[in-house]
DNA sequence: GCCGGCGTTCGGCATCGCCGAACGCCGGAC
DNA sequence: GTCCGGCGTTCGGCGATGCCGAACGCCGGC
């Protein structure tokens, strides 16, 4: 197959990310978002609103120009990221030996696309369709840190707690997203259940825009290699099976 | 002014150059038109089809995907595009003493954006606004050039008789074409007047594509400075002000 | 059957995109 | 009112990417 040209996936991208807002977007929104240094966002941004794509309210954040239906309708749904995602989340699971599950920011919530859940005595049953809570979550620290739809959806409400561990103060919660970009990774320890750990990654498009999260999760003594720490080689084919499946979205000819 | 990213300068051209067509374009056509070699504008066509933005039909042909309303009403009207060049359509007038026109090729026909005329004696009227005929001027070999629209505008159709030097024959009038893609500009002399010839160059967007052609027009005796060739510092002048409206062209902030 | 034109691919080169660093502005905190 | 941190913007250096010439294979017309 012929390459792409770089620049116009992540424009394309860019356009993709603000089509999902209903709120003018920051440029640190749109570089954290993409995963680029903010002066590469800018430049892309600014020529965006040169050809008449995107422009800039008076606050300087940027807004798409246009309805350009073609944006939404471009989003895979739940099926199509499962079928692209389900052989890698499987063998993610069967790598590490713990359960696996694919997730998407959908419509106000994070929804489960695929789930691997390996015969284990811990409390589980198949989650395909519901809804996870963002803010306690591993799969949900990636989707906050990277989807300003993800951010925006836990602003001005209470964050429920789960257990004694789940972080409910946004500000402390947003505190620690920025280590999530930089190590490309998260790792939660009971915050949703006790004494369940897990680690996330995110599922980028061509254009680097996060369209899912893949996570393992497992009982503490099992993620974890020492107290509070996840184990590297766990990490390690978590990052892997998200790069994987990234490389696949954007891969099959779309449908007409 | 921050720097533009070329590439989507010129992939927002391409939606923008198909957007005015309404059968599929070749490859050959986006190329031309926007002056690129074929391995360049199809890697970025690749890329397009990929974002979802163009599809390629069966045929290798390419269109868009979806109708992006931003594309049409994003069009210059003739009024900007007076705007926008008459300060140097004027000093072209000036500065070769002949007179000068800008047109550009909207719904089916050219038409004159704006016209500059000189105090000499030959048959002269106010024409912005009129349509001219796109095979027997020079700015409608521009045109013909790089606009797929204005090649496809005669196609099927009986070509008009002016005066003895009209061409009419659809083939000779097409081979002369990819050398007005080489050289820049196109040259007339007596096709739509007698003893009348023009100097015409493109005037392009930021991602190269042909939106409109200015030129310079006078009485043979003036306009060439050997039998059937224009004068060297008439072409050079009319180059120079197409090169400097189209640096004008997205250059002021679009209007929200 | 042949040939020309078109879409596609490849690889080398240098231009352009990328991004770190710095700047200026602005709003919030004190 | 002042200070400071965060944001959008700009600049310039570097190397990665985009660009394009050349070549290829396919297909349709003669």
């Amino acid at each position: 197959m012929a390459k792409s040209v770089q620049s116009v996936l992540r424009a394309a991208s860019m356009l993709r990310l603000m089509a999902a807002e209903v709120e003018p977007v920051t440029l640190k929104d749109v570089a954290t978002g993409l995963g680029l240094a903010k002066a590469t966002a800018h430049g892309l941004l600014q020529t965006l609103v040169e050809v008449g794509f995107v422009r800039q309210d008076e606050a300087g954040r940027y807004l798409i120009s246009a309805d350009l239906p073609e944006l939404h309708s471009d989003q895979l749904d739940l099926n199509e990221l499962r079928s692209i995602g389900l052989n890698w989340t499987d063998a993610l699971a069967a790598r590490t030996g713990e359960s696996a599950r694919l997730a998407a920011f959908r419509d106000g919530a994070m929804v489960v696309a695929h789930h691997v859940f390996r015969s284990r005595p811990t409390r589980q049953r198949l989650q395909i369709g519901s809804a996870l809570p963002v803010h306690a979550t591993a799969l949900g620290r990636v989707l906050l840190a990277f989807d300003p739809g993800a951010a925006r959806s836990i602003q001005g409400r209470e964050l429920e707690r789960f257990t004694s561990r789940t972080i409910t103060d946004r500000t402390r919660l947003m505190a620690g997203l920025p280590a999530v970009r930089e190590q490309g990774w998260s790792f939660t320890l009971g915050e949703d259940e006790p004494g369940l750990a897990a680690i996330a990654a995110p599922v980028r498009d061509r254009g680097g825009y996060v369209i899912a999260a893949v996570e393992v999760h497992g009982s503490a003594d099992d993620v974890c290699e020492r107290r509070d720490q996840p184990r590297a080689e766990h990490v390690a084919e978590v990052v892997r099976a998200a790069r994987r499946i990234s490389a696949l979205v954007g891969r099959e000819g779309r449908s007409p």
